[in-house]
RNA sequence: AGAUCCGUAGCUCAGCCUGGUUAGAGCACUACACUGAUAAUGUAGGGGUCAGCAGUUCAAAUCUGCUCGGGUCUACCA
């Protein structure tokens, strides 16, 4: 005999893996299936870096399952798909790991430790990892390429970097700014908000909050509040009221926000602290707030110091919208924020002290009128800068460093702010005897008639973590990209990206991009990208270098022009590391020739991973030709808490610098969840460790379950008992359907040496199945196509499952074990080896391992694909239009529903399957119908083991019928009627459902008007056939014959006996070819029935002799139908 | 605070785009059956205010609005 077909063991899909994973190395099958594909078109795929210095988690094995099927699925359609793999190597979480470490924290670094030895370390740790990464890779069956990947931190990735940053900088969209970040003023250093972020930051503290009175500006805008006041007014000032927690911003104020559409009034009443009278705006909802309802048109005469009660009056209600514009005098005037000197001085054109409007505004605190301060609020600085009310913050052109905030960097104000200059604002320096400088100024507020509520008011605040003292939001310079100045074009060309889930590009992304702010590169941190402008000590000349060779050459210029020592230990080799602290030794020399130092800026990582579609090659300084044929990347993959990291940042830079996309179609999967839905933490240690995972359950079954439980983009609650269940049933099943094969195949040295039998000379039920599998083959490809894997799994799954294995295999099983090697065998073995070997190639993408050891197994013997290694080495199947026949497969899915039909029909009468059973009958609804059942008629009744179907044709009056409108078709025509006619129909007897057959239409009465329905408009099916048990589903109706007649009865023995001896081979352990001999006692009616299907049991058993005796001393004990016989099987030979 | 996704059986999910009258499947549970491949499978049973409210419509799980609950991202140093 030939070769056989490997058999297995044991599903052990962990010890398959391990096999495969031996035979890809052996192999080489990645490279392969890459340089088999020399020449043809690429398909270009971008691998996100991760960090290599965290341990690589379950959530990491989703997105690159993702990657993975799509790079595999793209090959086998006969793109050339290259992946180089990436790490992602600076930032802060490197950073902190390493302060951890070495138990420092940020100021240390430079002190304690230089930054050279620090930067060591960084550069040490953020590897740590690959081992276990590379590890995870290789088992989940990743095909990356990690021999030569991208590294961040390489000094010719940071070349690109500055290169980018370069080209920024000569179309003017990287520029200096100053923000509005957390500082520490106790520690003096800004704060991220990764720091704002640790526990224990926000604290409840009790500050003195004033809502302070400022004076309006009579105008064109006010003019309406002024005329509101009323002649019996005996005030002639307006006051906005705005409420602060942090009075020692009030001298910076520059504006006051309202809100657009909220109502505000404007009130008549006095000031508690000065008992004088006023007129106050305030937002209407938070009149309560302030005044008693009793004090409502109060008396206003009577009113003195001593009046407990505030009497006050609504004068007149407008939108925050009719008040923008308006201007108010300044609250606290000083020297050092005049309009004229300070102001003005800070910010050309600057139209301070007015009305805003912006969104951010409520009504839940306060007084619905917001003080603005741009200084120390970002929500401030925003809407600050929007209106151009202007800033403290002075950024000179020709002296950049010289600020003028009113509050320094010790957290102290600053001189020429009277009594106030020079006091901390809050106690940042522990001092006992320290007067709240928040308490004086409301205490001049009252004094000055400018306040109108002053109380302690309990709230949270963020607290430095390390000094425990209040954070302030302070303006700091920072590098920013102008994002905003092409977010037209941005939000343009997102709209020809193919995402998926599609809302989260429309949603997610393209609301974000629609409310872009300027990206800010700036990062005060060590172990990162440097930015790499050099400036002058006055800031007037700055340079942007955009090349190692470029540096180069200034390093020599100026050492050459400024001479001494500049740059002395880079003469003569140059730079070697563009890090810190190297680069900051680097002077420049300008134009001018004064020395350049480079900014102490390092810049977000986040532009390290956008920018590695072009410094992942070095370009353009190497690989112009493939950083060409590689841009845009035809296909990404991540996780959706990327929409805003890196899918921006490649977004941005492709935009900015390339006018393109970065990327055609993006795929961003949800979260992997533990089983109660809870995010996965080390803290609530549900983590699902990886390794153990696939270890213990297999990568396919784990990639299988990953990809078919839930759409990638659904967060996915994550269940090992789910893995188990995919391990089960899919894989056990496809399992056991290669399994039954190989036995049988090995049996008749089955090898697919005959010629392909043509499908039209194939059994209906060989059709079928194939008819199936190339349905499914199309459906499959559609769904990859669409980047939709999850439906194109479970497409396969139920195909595996419902088709091939419990309705085709279990059908077919005595095709494969009876009868010769000839004809209709061949066909079945052909039919069921397409099957496996098609369904392993649709699955290889999801699951590579166990696909491509079945394929492997089957090519092995058939050699139908010469010389092929791997499943992943071969083509997609394409589907064989011809041998798509929909009615065929509609028939079979008839053939499916009656059997259940059938079966549902014998549980309830209780007569098993084995008991044949005389008739069915089944009413045809039309010709078609009948033709159809005839077709698969013998399938029904060898499966549910009935001799004959009989068709009610439709005119016949014997079965009673239902009626229902077709509600699709009559809902549109009738409309509002629809109600009426559905309850006629339900009231038609069955001559009314005659009639409306035999004449095609019907007239009907409704509410006086005839409607006429006609034949297609409602759905007919029977309901009933008196006398019979019937069974139905949709518009198929079955009845069954439930007389067991003393001759079926006999059959149904002999069945029942022919399984009971098959039970003893199987434990006996014969093979499935051994002849064997039976001596059986058989009593009371069992002997007649045995004698007289003899043959037939003989046949089925493989005996050569059946012999029936009266008695038998040994023997094994069966029971055929509540008679017991005894029976001695025995091996012949 | 804003944006976004999700909410259907004890659990995991279909169905929603394109509205149609008994809302499905698998898992789990119970009983019976089938099996000369099966770790399967079949039949039957229990299990649902389709998160809630309102609207549009003859008709809403499906379309619209609001509310609630959960997740994520962003809110100026990942």
């Amino acid at each position: 005999m030939a070769a056989t077909y490997r058999e297995f063991t044991g599903l052990n899909l962990p010890a398959t893996e391990q096999e495969i994973l031996a035979k890809w190395t052996e192999q080489q099958a990645f490279e392969k299936s890459v340089s088999l594909r020399e020449g043809a078109t690429p398909f270009v795929f971008y691998e996100g870096p991760p960090s290599a210095n965290g341990m690589p988690g379950i959530h990491h094995v989703i997105s690159r399952t993702l990657k993975d099927l799509v790079c595999r699925y793209k090959t086998m359609k006969g793109f050339q798909v290259k992946r180089k793999g990436g790490w992602d190597t600076h930032g802060l979480p490197i950073e902190l790991g390493v302060e951890k470490e070495l138990g420092i924290t940020k100021e240390d670094i430079g002190k304690k430790i230089s930054i050279e030895e620090y930067n060591q370390k960084c550069r040490e740790a953020v590897l740590r990892y690959k081992d276990k990464w590379d590890d995870i890779t290789r088992k989940m069956g990743y095909w990356v390429d990690l021999n030569d990947p991208y590294i961040t931190f390489k000094n010719e990735y940071i070349e690109t970097l500055w290169w980018l940053l370069s080209e920024l900088y000569k179309k003017g969209l990287l520029y200096e700014s100053v923000s509005i970040q957390p500082y520490s003023p106790a520690a003096g250093t800004g704060l991220s908000s990764h720091e704002l972020n640790q526990p224990g930051t926000y604290k409840d503290v009790k500050d003195t909050s004033v809502v302070a009175m400022f004076k309006t500006v009579k105008d064109e805008k006010t003019g309406f509040l002024y005329n509101a006041l009323g002649q019996d007014n005996t005030s002639d000032e307006v006051f906005f009221m705005a409420w602060t927690t942090t009075p020692w911003t009030l001298p910076s104020n520059l504006g006051l926000t309202v809100g657009g559409n909220i109502d505000y009034v404007l009130v008549k009443t006095f000031n508690p602290y000065t008992h004088l009278p006023v007129n106050v705006v305030l937002a209407s909802a938070l009149l309560g707030k302030y005044f008693k309802p009793e004090g409502e048109n109060g008396d206003f005469g009577g009113y003195t110091a001593e009046t407990k009660l505030l009497p006050w009056t609504v004068l007149t209600t407008f939108k925050g919208k009719d008040i923008e514009g308006a201007s108010y005098e300044q609250l606290l005037p000083f020297e050092a924020n005049s309009f004229e000197d300070s102001i003005q001085y800070s910010t050309e054109n600057a139209k301070p002290f007015r009305i805003l409007v912006d969104s951010f505004v409520t009504t839940e605190d306060g007084t619905g009128i917001v003080h603005t301060a741009p200084d120390f609020g970002a929500d401030d600085f925003k809407v600050g800068t929007k209106y151009g009310i202007g800033y403290f913050t002075h950024v000179n052109k020709y002296d950049k460093r010289e600020k003028l905030v009113l509050v320094d960097l010790e957290g102290k104000f600053v001189n020429g702010l009277g009594e106030f200059s020079n006091r901390f604002v809050k106690n940042y320096k522990d001092d006992k005897a320290y007067a709240d400088v928040n308490v004086d100024i409301s205490v001049k507020l009252k004094k000055e008639n400018r306040a109108f509520k002053v109380e302690k008011y309990e709230h949270s605040y963020p607290h430095c973590w390390r000094t425990d003292k209040p954070v302030l939001y302070y303006p700091l310079s920072a590098w920013f990209i102008k994002t905003t100045a092409i977010k037209d074009r941005m939000v343009q060309l997102n709209k020809t990206i193919n995402w998926k889930p599609a809302s989260t590009g429309e949603g997610r992304f393209g609301n974000w991009l629609e409310n872009m702010v300027d990206w800010n590169l700036s990062r005060s941190r060590f172990w990162g990208t440097p930015l790499p402008v050099w400036q002058t000590e006055d800031g007037r000349e700055e340079v942007c270098i955009g090349s190692i060779e470029e540096l180069n050459a200034g390093i020599r210029k100026a050492s050459e022009v400024l001479g001494g020592d500049v740059n002395k230990n880079y003469l003569h080799e140059g730079i070697l590391d563009l890090h810190k602290p190297y680069v900051d030794e680097i002077i420049l020399v300008s134009p001018s020739g004064k020395p350049m130092k480079r900014v102490p800026d390092l810049i977000d990582v986040w532009f390290d991973s956008g920018a590695m579609p072009y410094a992942q090659w070095h370009f353009p300084f190497e690989n112009k030709e493939t950083f060409k044929q590689s841009f845009p990347a035809d296909f990404i993959a991540e996780g959706v808490d990327q929409t805003r990291g890196w899918f921006y940042t490649l977004h941005a830079i492709a935009c900015l610098v390339f006018d393109s996309v970065a990327y055609k179609t993006v795929v961003s999967n949800g979260l992997v969840l533990d089983k109660n839905g809870n995010k996965m933490s080390k803290r609530l240690g549900n983590v699902v460790n990886p390794f153990e995972t696939i270890e213990k359950f297999g990568a396919d079954a784990t990639r299988w379950y990953l990809i078919t439980n839930a759409s990638p983009w659904d967060n996915l609650k994550f269940d090992l008992d789910g893995i188990k269940e995919v391990q089960r049933k899919f894989f056990g099943t496809l399992y056991n359907t290669y399994q039954f094969f190989a036995l049988y195949a090995n049996v008749d040295g089955f090898s697919f040496q005959e010629k392909y039998i043509p499908l039209e000379e194939r059994p209906e039920i060989d059709r079928w199945i194939l008819s199936s599998l190339n349905t499914l083959v199309k459906t499959v490809t559609g769904s990859m196509d669409d980047y939709e894997p999850t439906q194109a799994g479970r497409a396969v799954e139920d195909f595996v499952d419902e088709h091939l294995s419990n309705w085709y295999v279990r059908l077919c099983r005595r095709r494969f074990w009876k009868g010769e090697y000839s004809g209709d065998k061949i066909s079945a073995y052909q039919t069921l080896y397409e099957c496996l070997e098609t369904v392993v190639r649709l699955v290889a993408p999801i699951s590579p391992f166990f696909s491509d050891a079945v394929f492997r197994n089957l090519n092995a013997i058939t050699n139908r694909f010469p010389g092929v290694e791997s499943v992943h080495h071969t083509d997609f199947p394409v589907a064989n239009e011809k041998a798509i026949d929909e009615s065929l497969e509609e028939r079979m899915q008839l053939a499916q529903d009656a059997s259940s039909l059938i079966l549902s029909l014998r549980k309830k009468v209780n007569i098993k399957v084995r008991q044949p059973l005389q008739k069915v009958l089944i009413p045809a609804l039309n010709p078609k119908m009948k033709e159809q059942l005839e077709k698969v008629e013998d399938l029904v009744k060898a499966e549910v083991n009935v001799k004959e179907v009989e068709y009610l044709n439709p005119d016949n009056t014997f079965i009673s019928k239902k009626i229902k409108p077709n509600f699709v078709a009559l809902g549109k025509k009738l409309g509002p009627k629809m109600k009426a006619v559905s309850t006629a129909l339900s009231q038609f007897s069955q001559e009314d459902i005659a009639r409306l057959e035999k004449e095609g239409q019907y007239n009907l009465s409704i509410d006086g008007e005839s409607v006429i329905l006609q034949i297609t408009e409602v759905e007919i099916s029977s309901e009933d056939i008196p006398g019979w048990t019937v069974a139905n589903k949709g518009s198929l109706t079955v009845a069954l014959d439930v007389t067991v007649t003393p001759q079926l009865e006999a059959e149904g023995n002999a069945r029942e006996f022919v399984n009971r001896i098959q039970k003893i081979r199987k434990e006996s352990g014969f093979e499935l070819t051994d002849r064997i001999e039976v001596i059986v006692t058989a009593a009371n009616g069992m002997k007649e029935s045995i004698s007289q299907f003899k043959e037939y049991i003989c046949a089925e058993i493989l005996a050569d002799k059946l012999e029936i005796v009266a008695e038998l001393s040994d023997g094994i004990e069966i029971e055929v139908n509540d008679v017991l016989l005894k029976a001695i099987v025995s091996k012949k030979g």
